[in-house]
DNA sequence: CGCCAGGGCCTCA
DNA sequence: TGAGGCCATGGC
């Protein structure tokens, strides 16, 4: 039996369960936490706040963003007019710890000035592709940052391709290696239910399972979930019992 | 110590 | 349009 995208997705589904994606900072714990959110739609501050997380970790672990959220949160300034006015020193301080600061700082700002031109409740009823084409004008939102704020900040439905998602595809399924962001997403997307709740939780499993597992040097194959599926620990097998044979004859 | 992390922009052919 | 340099902190 051929493996499938639909078939990977149950697959993670039952290994891994639900992973309540996006996480949302919250004041009482000090951190972010995995709140369902399936059965209604993201608060305007929640939406930012996602919005804020996916220019924040752009390349960078998200332990690091939360720090930075955090901060913005417990200094009151996580909204568009605050980050808006405030001093940009300031901000960089505050988010320091995401990495590239001084980039994200103005990024922060550029986002910040889209959502007070472009009211939340207008942006809540655009298509996706309206809402894509402008979010990709944001300068600091590219393609995969502006799929995550889609998918996990409007929920709508749109497949979020990452370094992990592109890694784990290659490995998995072993088909040819140079795919465009959206000729990749398509791939997904065709195989799907057009479901943001489906999406979301595809994305957020082939996270887990890539930091759990799928890594760049080094993957853990012996004890990953997907091992007796994925072509390219399969291909490992084949291969160590080759040289076995020829070591032994 | 080196490598990597939930990328994107700019430049230069 | 594709490759390469740059941005920078923190965990392992």
């Amino acid at each position: 039996m051929r493996i499938t995208v639909g078939r990977l997705y149950r697959l993670l589904y039952t290994k891994l369960g639900p992973q309540g994606w996006w996480p949302i900072y919250d004041i009482d714990f000090k951190k972010c936490v995995y709140t369902p959110r399936k059965y209604r739609s993201n608060t305007d501050e929640e939406i930012f706040e996602i919005s804020v997380g996916a220019v924040l970790t752009q390349n960078t672990t998200w332990k690091n963003v939360e720090k930075a959220i955090g901060n913005l949160k417990l200094s009151h300034t996580l909204s568009p007019d605050e980050i808006f006015k405030m001093n940009i020193k300031k901000l960089e301080t505050l988010i320091r710890s995401s990495g590239y600061y001084r980039e994200k700082a103005k990024k922060l700002k550029n986002l910040s000035r889209f959502f007070l031109e472009n009211p939340i409740h207008k942006l809540r009823n655009k298509s996706i592709q309206e809402l894509r084409n402008i979010l990709l004008n944001i300068k600091g939102v590219g393609k995969e940052t502006a799929d995550s704020i889609i998918l996990y900040a409007f929920q709508k439905p749109i497949f979020v391709i990452d370094t992990y998602t592109k890694r784990l595809y290659l490995r998995f399924f072993g088909d040819h290696m140079d795919y465009e962001y959206d000729e990749l997403r398509n791939l997904f997307e065709k195989d799907l239910k057009h479901d943001w709740r489906i999406y979301s939780e595809y994305h957020a499993l082939i996270v887990e399972v890539s930091k759990r597992y799928c890594f760049k040097n080094n993957p853990r194959c012996i004890d990953c979930i997907l091992n007796n599926f994925c072509k390219y620990n399969l291909e490992i097998k084949l291969k160590d019992e080759r040289e076995l044979y020829l070591s032994k004859n």
